[in-house]
DNA sequence: TGTCCGATTGGT
DNA sequence: CCAATCGGACAG
């Protein structure tokens, strides 16, 4: 298995870095360093100072989100709603305070230690969303600003997935974000169960200018 | 320090 | 549809 090269979270062009982690190995090493992993079905897009959506929207710069403006290949993980962390990886140069989210994966390797964190949630539930894949992984604050070039967390190449089996679309819980809200940043594998919420449909990106 | 609210989830 | 649950952002 190989590691994804930092490189390609240096990009600026966000929305095609989350494209391109659709397929992708998210890996976790467990309690006693095996492997933990799954197969990246889900992300977001968020892109920085002029997304309303996005934490750093304006130029916002707070103790919460500092690592969202370090260079790409950082890991950006925050609590909410009083109980879920969701996890982001950190993309383009520094002061560039773009993120991708983590919505969706397959379970892979390590799905027992899932099970036992998820408890007794159907095996369809243990990662489909971004709160639940965290708790599936044990990702919690403590992973905030990791590198993925380091030991906690990394990505792996997997699979390759064609332009046919991706699904696009507007962004999941940011109705708040007026105009933002509508941009097609999501992508999704279309069909894959793990996805947190496939009944939206998704649409033609034509309408948008996104490199794909 | 006080208030408001959230990039969600699971149960009604 | 709605409650859970608490840290972060911001006003005062």
């Amino acid at each position: 298995m190989r590691r994804l090269s930092s490189k390609l979270f240096r990009s600026e062009d966000t929305p095609a870095i989350a494209r391109s982690l659709l397929g992708k190995l998210l890996v976790v090493p467990g309690p006693a360093g095996e492997r933990v992993s799954g197969m990246i079905v889900e992300t977001e897009a968020y892109l920085g100072v002029t997304d309303r959506a996005a934490h750093s929207y304006g130029g916002r710069r707070t103790a919460r989100n500092e690592i969202t403006y370090a260079v790409g290949g950082h890991v950006y993980v925050f609590f909410v709603y009083g109980m879920y962390h969701q996890l982001n990886i950190v993309t383009g140069p520094p002061n560039h305070p773009h993120v991708v989210l983590v919505r969706g994966v397959e379970p892979v390797e390590g799905i027992d230690l899932m099970r036992e964190r998820r408890a007794t949630v159907a095996y369809k539930n243990l990662t489909s969303g971004p709160g639940k894949l965290c708790v599936a992984f044990g990702i919690d604050r403590s992973f905030n600003g990791k590198k993925l070039s380091g030991k906690r967390i990394w990505i792996e190449d997997y699979r390759d997935i064609s332009a046919a089996d991706i699904a696009i679309g507007p962004r999941i819980g940011i109705d708040y974000a007026g105009e933002d809200a509508g941009r097609p940043w999501r992508f999704w594998i279309r069909g894959n169960s793990f996805v947190s919420r496939p009944r939206i449909e998704s649409r033609p990106a034509k309408d948008e200018n996104i490199s794909l």
